[in-house]
DNA sequence: CGAATTCTTGAGGCTGCTCAACCTACGTGG
DNA sequence: CCACGTAGGTTGAGCAGCCTCAAGAATTCG
């Protein structure tokens, strides 16, 4: 985990922070954060616990500060599905509903900044403009989830599995730099069994094609979660879509 | 097109117009609605026709008043996902976003209530209580989309037909009611590659599945976009998800 | 260092896609 | 009114991708 983080990252407590300024919190003036932080607390949850289950009242909502949240529905015969992945400044949990429909669980170990859902509720209530910022971030939300969709349906495993690696490789936080002759290392904080649930495969399938891409000498292996990406153009090219496409799904 | 809705549809416009409860108008006062009646426009648009581009400057939103409206995503190869499909009532457009990332295409003849875009956005700001209302709607839509494309993606393409014949039998609008002698005629107002789309496969494919139904007794086809509901007990094994489940997503 | 978990590799079968032909419904014009 | 054209839907054959089941490597953790 990052140490600045650790030093100032309760959501709302300081614009210094780094989720600070990218999670709805910017749009409130210093009094608006002043009395947030007074609410919020933060939490921590170690990897593979639940922090919302499907089907139970919804509690606590809040920002993601370090680690990975995975958002999965799981039917009647046990399967699950990831329909989304939480980062840093991501907001999760269930707003104005009492029952959540979707469970979230902790992919990696994870930091929350938490917030009494009805509390938060009626904080956004007094706040129109903070609820404005709600609203627009879950539209921009909504565009991403149907682009994803798109995507996981219409493509073949492979087309997906690139497009992940690619997506992982661009987002702010994963790219471990090193020298000017060592190159950059990706890291994938996910299981194999957690990627291909997201990806609608199997952990068999996944693990076939990673070890095509590397066959192929367009990404290499450095163990399960760490890879170098060795030949972007040719993974842009497995993935079937255009550069334009994926950068801007990796920055959504 | 049903006649009553021809008479007193245009959003806002007089509670006891059949969109007017379901729609975000039902929280406002009647000031607010009138003040808004005044900025709306009844807008028609034939099969075929697109209403909002993908990458295209965003000018309208609104609600539908009659018809289907698919939301779909095209790829650089052409091929296009429809990622959802909107019924009356449902809002449609992309609020503050300059860009739609998606483009919303009539699937069969609609009856549209537009409004300019910028102006229902001035609108909302003004009216806080209405965007409150759209940012629940929002989040609800949030959910569904998100249950929907984990049936897509981990089930079988005839538990996907399955599951689609049975909530098109259970949306409201889509039930013609004889007599008791005669049973419910549902009716399915896209064509089969519409369909295939939605559900991530082929017309081929799709085909096959529904005489396989046809076949088991489980439904009688009466014409390409009309069948006959014989043994919903039965659709519902097929669709492997439970009937609470399925109710839910029928009426989200 | 051993046990458990996770990841990889292999063989085989099935689902669903592709390509191609045929059938049906509907609208047009002779 | 019927012949014809077109678009949409159905059916068939063959093949490819992916899942399942099973076993073997690698990694993690106590």
């Amino acid at each position: 985990m990052n140490e600045a983080l650790q030093q100032s990252c309760v959501c709302g407590k300081s614009p210094n922070c780094v989720i600070y300024h990218r999670s709805i919190c910017s749009a409130g003036t210093a009094e608006d954060l002043a009395q947030l932080n007074r609410i919020t607390h933060q939490k921590t949850f170690p990897r593979g616990s639940v922090i919302q289950a499907q089907g139970e009242t919804c509690e606590i909502v809040g920002n993601i500060i370090d680690g990975v949240v995975k958002l999965s529905s799981t039917s009647v015969n046990g399967d699950d599905h990831i329909v989304g992945l939480l980062f840093p400044s991501d907001f999760f949990g269930r707003l104005f509903a009492d029952e959540s429909r979707l469970s979230y669980e902790a992919a990696t170990d994870v930091t929350l900044c938490t917030i009494n859902r009805v509390a938060f509720e009626r904080y956004l209530f007094a706040h129109p403009l903070i609820e404005h910022e709600m609203l627009k971030a879950k539209l921009d939300e909504l565009d991403a989830v149907r682009e994803w969709a798109a995507i996981t349906n219409g493509h073949t495993t492979m087309q997906r599995v690139a497009t992940l690696l690619y997506v992982f490789s661009k987002r702010a936080g994963n790219q471990i730099r090193h020298g000017a002759d060592a190159p950059d290392i990706v890291h994938v904080p996910l299981s194999r069994r957690d990627i291909a649930d997201y990806l609608g495969t199997t952990p068999e399938t996944l693990s076939r094609n990673i070890q095509t891409l590397s066959r192929a000498k367009v990404i290499r292996n450095i163990n399960a979660r760490h890879f170098q990406l060795i030949d972007a153009e040719e993974l842009i090219r497995y993935s079937g879509e255009t550069r334009a496409d994926l950068d801007r799904i990796a920055t959504a």
